[in-house]
DNA sequence: GATGAATGAGAATTCATTCAT
DNA sequence: TATGAATGAATTCTCATTCAT
């Protein structure tokens, strides 16, 4: 084959890129390394020039999407000109607000992820997505619309079940349990936080336009 | 090797337990079935006599553990002497109350488990629990103690939280962080489940002490 | 499961006859000695009670087989009231004469059988089988019917031909290239055996109709 | 072990060399990859980077000995310079006429080969030279040494026959009984293609000396 | 930086056969 | 005679990783 040389950079993003989009669809067991390569179209040197072993990748992959959540996550807690409210909406909501090309933060933690992937992404998720809710929820006690003692650790047990319960399929719920589901979670975050019932109706669209 | 004929219950319970014990210490894909009956000291072949495959012994472990949850849970449950409080207290609680050599449940359910098997069980935990608390839930509407609406939906987002958050090792929370989620946890459940702060105190039993 | 006790020749021929409809159904390498045990409802030990291996069955299932043909086609041959023609309609024609419930040999010998079997038995039955027929070649010889030099090799060349290139499926023909080569077959015999052209007519029933 | 680097060709050449003098001494089914690798002096990984399973290699030694035979053939047959005679002769003769280093195509006929590889060349062997010869043989009509009405169909019966019968050992047969056979298949082949006795006595050089 | 042939340690599974009961 | 649990060598195949070019 053609020798096709890239800035190392790019070749290395190229195959990021690809593993993850295997390893989300196949799984990280099931997809050989031979698979990654074939894709891309490089050859087993390649692979192993840039990373050093099958593990090394995972790892690589669940760092870049979660530091790409954490960025967006962050770019909203910091915004001066939200309310806490706006910004648990901007965050936790289900409709587009900006840009089109790239994936909202309640989007990228559904994504039909696989075990390996999914684990770690979710417990990492979960960790550093944390202290940022937890911080938007100290500003929201500030503003009056939250009542909690400890926000870090309510948040986290909260993220926990939304995260594992209606995350990509692993409990095998079908659309409407899964609709009953975020409407139980609704109120049990309400009262958590101890905010007014339908404050936080922006996770449940259908129901709010109902 | 000596060949020592056992009755198939025993060989089959002893491969079982053995399979298991070593999944959730290795890890099942980690776990070749050499390993194991090198562990128990038969040949492959007395494996495949009693499994016709890999998956198929996993499915066991789980079935297995599963139906020892149920059951116990069940027999409080069912039990009219106690109230819905009490049972409860008897589920989730800390503190051995009868027989030494089975596991309480809220043991079980922290097993140090792997992947595969964890997820597989927590998973079945919570679908196959549910009901069952749910069903306490709605006695304990009755008595008075409880007010909550959709019972069921809401244990098992509880449920769900509680049981990957503090589950076996997959945050690596330490003993003190693990103390205040427990805290924490007993907090949100107690909102959630409309009951008076501190009537899940049973979940924090060294807190109650302090 | 009970132990049946039966008269030992009775097993063994309930033996062999099983080992050999799943041999000629699935193959003999793909056929386990378990799968043979379970349709009959015996134990390993008792297979390995009435035969010493798997080859071993075989042969005795070979050896069955032939000895029913060989038995048929003496018994046709034997019988001093037929002419050789007479004979050889009998022997090769696909028309039923007798018995319902014995196969006819031009029957028996394309049955769907497999490789392993095959070979042996299609091997067998013409070392066993040409000198019968030789033997009827002779007696047509001296009825002034047939005239051929050597008729035991003759006889061997041409029943070769006939049942490896007929026989169930290992060339794959269709029906109508199967008819056409037993046409062909025809012509070839009644010239190697110096025949009147038509006189083995009966080898092909449906164009002697047309 | 030492790493030895070859081109790709020249690799899948050898192996298929080797795996094919195995298959044929002792069996395909009896010839496991570790046999065929160890004889070789390569990895497994090396035999499975060629060859994605072990039917698979069978099949490439098929291909590669009917491609042979079968070029062979048609160079003899699309000589102009010949007779039809001449191409027989030439095609079904024991005495070798050209090059040393390649063998005669009776000679590759006639390998001890094994069950397999026997059969699935034997058939292949009659179906693609049949054609072949039959052009031959329509050669010979038009020059008016043969007199047959459907040359294909009857080739191939004349070549079932002669394949199976007095290929590599399947029956047995001593020197002096395949001397017979081979003088029987002689006449049967001049009367089934209406050519002169004694045409063919090329398929028997000894007893033309004689 | 890149290639791709080569490695080899294992993995799961099969199955004819044995033998204690 | 009969049972069926137990054996274990053998087999095919996978795949992460290495390394000569």
């Amino acid at each position: 084959m053609a020798r096709i040389v890239k800035a190392p950079e790019e070749r290395r993003a190229e195959i990021v890129e690809t593993a993850g989009r295997l390893f989300r669809k196949h799984g990280y067991a099931k997809c050989s390394v031979e698979m990654i390569i074939r894709e891309i179209g490089v050859a087993k040197g390649t692979f192993y020039y840039y990373f050093k072993s099958k593990p090394d990748i995972l790892e690589a992959i669940v760092d870049k999407t979660l530091s790409q959540i954490v960025e967006m996550a962050s770019s909203v807690a910091d915004d001066p000109s939200l309310s806490a409210m706006q910004k648990m909406a901007a965050l936790l909501g289900n409709s587009h607000i900006g840009d089109d090309d790239s994936l909202e933060v309640a989007e990228m933690l559904h994504l039909p992820e696989n075990r390996e992937l999914h684990e770690l992404t979710n417990i990492q998720t979960v960790l550093q997505l944390s202290p940022i809710l937890a911080q938007i929820v100290e500003q929201g006690i500030g503003e009056g619309v939250f009542e909690v003692e400890r926000p870090l650790e309510t948040i986290q047990f909260l993220f926990t079940g939304a995260q594992f319960l209606t995350d990509g399929g692993m409990f095998g719920f079908s659309e409407a349990e899964l609709r009953t589901r975020r409407l139980v979670m609704q109120t049990i975050i309400e009262k958590a936080l101890g905010s007014t019932p339908g404050s936080f109706d922006f996770m449940n669209p259908i129901r709010a336009v109902e």
